[in-house]
DNA sequence: CGGGAAGTTGATATAACTCAAGGTAGGTGG
DNA sequence: CCACCTACCTTGAGTTATATCAACTTCCCG
């Protein structure tokens, strides 16, 4: 059991003790409740941090509070290697999650931490692709291909974020992406079982329709 | 003087010989017209190129032709490093260019290189932001921002690129753009002497519209 | 000076935003 | 265990920013 002071978290909830599986590293777990903030833009960069249960998402903000969601971090995934000594973004847990943390320099990087900077890289920039070409509904319809591709199952996938992450990440307002959504289901392309979980039902139409 | 094949170009253009300053590298430059390919989606990778003189846009395609410019490499910068055997995107000149082109894989990449690309990703993600949440002026101003931010001059910039190169980095429509620089110009914020450079005029106003 | 490409401006159409009301689901306490 | 409460989500109606379509202008190059 870890000491409650371990559990790093700015709201009233307290995350669950470390989970039964094996340990792949020396690193110890760190805790986050949901909202709870990972790091700050402005803040001291240097460490790297990687998803052992839960999700991150990774935002920046304009000065009247118009929020971008830049990614979404999913367990396994490895996420704030940066090159310069202060944080760009925003990270923050959007679900009670556990994080590697490990101290990470330009000079000590493994060959694959930077395989995985710059596929995160490309998915950034395929995603302005998404943000800045496609309408509502191709934009929800990625969204979701995205997902699915990355949890590798076609038959369903689970939502660990709100329809307002959603729609931050995908440059739309909530009623928008609450609307597409409703739309895709409408139209048979999938079912919404329950609101934080999606089920394909024409998966391939879906990617045909934001390719 | 360089040998015409070795010009690699698909438009009948020819571009000019090497400049006359110093090489830093033993590497031999390579030369682009305008509108030529330097790479292609889908081709192998494995090489990674420096910009001598010159600009190259990076893009990629919908199925029906609709364009999101990622990313514009400008003189002294590094693209092309990735970490999949394929080409992620389309890179093309947009103007007579000299390119040092290198050998580059994870395992021998320098931190200089890999801190390079991870630059590249901030400036990705940072311009999600712009397209995602800005409108049409305050994402033409960040775009001028930027540009200057990169020559290091907040006096005037040149445009390497056409008002639908710009349009595509943005995400919205040439007519868009063309109104948003006209706006901006209406409103005091800069002067454009030419198609393709643009004075500053206030250049700190500028930069609060699209904070 | 002429021609063509690139850019600008105007008028109208439309997708997405905004504001507002209503619905649903999940959690809490009686 | 059920009912209520609240946060989250969905749907509707009207507005607006940007796209679209079209005409005109400017710049560059021969």
């Amino acid at each position: 059991m870890y000491a409650a002071a371990l559990i790093k978290t700015d709201n009233p909830f307290h995350a669950p003790s470390a989970p039964g599986r094996a340990r792949h590293e020396m690193s110890a777990l760190s805790f986050f409740g949901a909202e709870a903030e990972v790091y700050a833009q402005g803040e001291e960069s240097g460490s790297l941090y990687q998803i052992e249960y839960g999700a991150v998402r990774i935002y920046r903000l304009l000065a009247d509070g118009r929020r971008q969601v830049v990614a979404f971090q999913l367990p396994g995934e490895t996420f704030g290697f940066e090159a310069d000594c202060c944080r760009s973004f925003f990270a923050e847990a959007m679900v009670n999650t556990a994080l590697r943390i490990q101290e990470c320099t330009l000079q000590n990087a493994s060959p694959a931490v930077v395989a995985e900077a710059l596929r995160s890289m490309i998915r950034a920039q395929e995603h302005l692709l998404v943000v800045g070409r496609q309408n509502a509904m191709e934009r929800m319809a990625a969204f979701l291909v995205e997902m699915a591709d990355r949890q590798e199952d076609t038959d369903q996938v689970e939502l660990p974020m709100t329809r307002l992450d959603i729609a931050d990440y995908l440059g739309m307002t909530i009623e928008t992406a609450s609307r597409s959504l409703s739309a895709l289901k409408q139209q048979g392309f999938i079912r919404v079982p329950t609101l934080r979980s999606v089920e394909f039902v024409r998966f391939e139409g879906l990617r045909r329709l934001c390719r």
